[in-house]
DNA sequence: GTCTATAAAGGGATAGAC
DNA sequence: GTCTATCCCTTTATAGAC
């Protein structure tokens, strides 16, 4: 099954690709949207070595010729279908116009937003597959860390240093306190979640997940009275 | 290669075998011992999907015969590792017994020995290949959680606990607090070479990274002058 | 217990008709 | 562009001799 992945030289066979999948067109409807729908459902629940090209062809309703007419193989097809997911969800992290309200609660619902993406079942999903797939996908593990993880820091990185200018925050590295905030909202959840202890979590036990990480955040970083 | 699994019940095959397979004896030297090295070399740069028992046998200086004489396939052979690896590796997370040393540095030296054990290739291939494979196997998921995050984070509320008692620390609730320091420590290091960005930090880097995060976590959590 | 050889099946990818 | 049918390879797992 991997043989001619393993055969190939150490750069990645789908960095060349990687573009021309991930811009492709796939108007709702078409057969190339089928096809990407049918891979993200079974690449994102079986992976990428328990999926086969026939399980895909058959839940698009397509045959694998056709399949094969869109995409050239299936690892162009995993690099197509994450790029696309890239796309979909990077927009959720845009930053909210939170500047002019009160501070605490600006940073609230950022971290609500956050751990919500966070717990998606899509977003755990595609993590779980890229996480196992980099050695794999060298570029996807950029491409994914880029446009989920790093784009959540630099929006929360900028928050903090506009806070910072105005001199609501006592921050050094706005960048590392990022990063802070970040790991405190992430550590009580995200991995019971991708080792399959919990499926999901309340409203509340979020709310007391963002409230305990603001909390600690706000007492390192807010100005010394 | 994956029709097995899939036609099998919900409930996890491996689980039934796991115990078995995670305290078999496997002495230094013996054929066992030589298949799970190679199954541990091989299951954690290919994932297991691109692992072949072929190639597991062939490795190991075995033949296919012995290995299913030992194994009962390759679920079984799979779990058998990562028990195995666990057992190791948990051990590394002791409480280092910095109870009764300056505060700062305890929490400095507890974190170095953390981030090290994280970022340890072992540790991350490990990682890696579970959280690909929680779905597939369940329990793996929550042993591996159970003996690597979990014990790190009862370790570190115990130790956070006692300073309470002393009155070193102002904290309600040890465990989240164990979780924000943790947090703090992983963000910033941990996916990047998760996803493939980076291969290894400095020395400098990540007693950078420590500084950062206990810093931060004392100014959240020392009592308030 | 261990090996060689092989069975049985599934996988990725394609040829050729429409 | 799309389908049906098929090639060829690798894979897991086992049978039978030693």
């Amino acid at each position: 099954m991997t043989r001619m992945v393993m055969q190939e030289s150490p750069t990645s066979p789908a960095a060349a690709d990687l573009t021309a999948g991930a811009t492709m067109d796939a108007k709702q409807g078409s057969k190339p949207a089928q096809i990407l729908a049918a891979a993200k459902e079974l690449f994102t629940s079986l992976g990428f070595g328990a999926t086969s090209m026939d399980a895909i062809a058959r839940t698009a309703n397509v045959s694998k010729a056709t399949l094969y007419a869109h995409f050239s193989g299936k690892e162009e097809l995993f690099a197509a279908m994450v790029s696309n997911e890239c796309r979909a969800q990077s927009r959720l992290l845009l930053a909210p116009d939170a500047d002019d309200r009160e501070l605490t609660e600006a940073l609230r619902e950022i971290s609500r937003n956050y751990v919500a993406l966070l717990l998606s079942p899509p977003a755990v999903a595609i993590f779980r597959v890229i996480v196992a797939e980099t050695a794999r996908f060298p570029d996807l593990g950029r491409i994914f860390f880029e446009s989920g993880p790093n784009q959540m820091r630099r929006t929360l990185s900028d928050f903090l240093a506009k806070a910072v200018e105005r001199g609501r925050l006592d921050i050094e590295d706005s960048w590392r306190a990022a990063e802070h905030l970040i790991g405190m909202l992430q550590t009580p959840v995200h991995l019971c979640v991708l080792f399959g202890l919990k499926d999901s979590f309340t409203e509340g036990e979020l709310d007391k997940v963002v409230k305990d990480a603001v909390g600690a955040f706000l007492r390192a970083y807010l100005p010394r009275g």
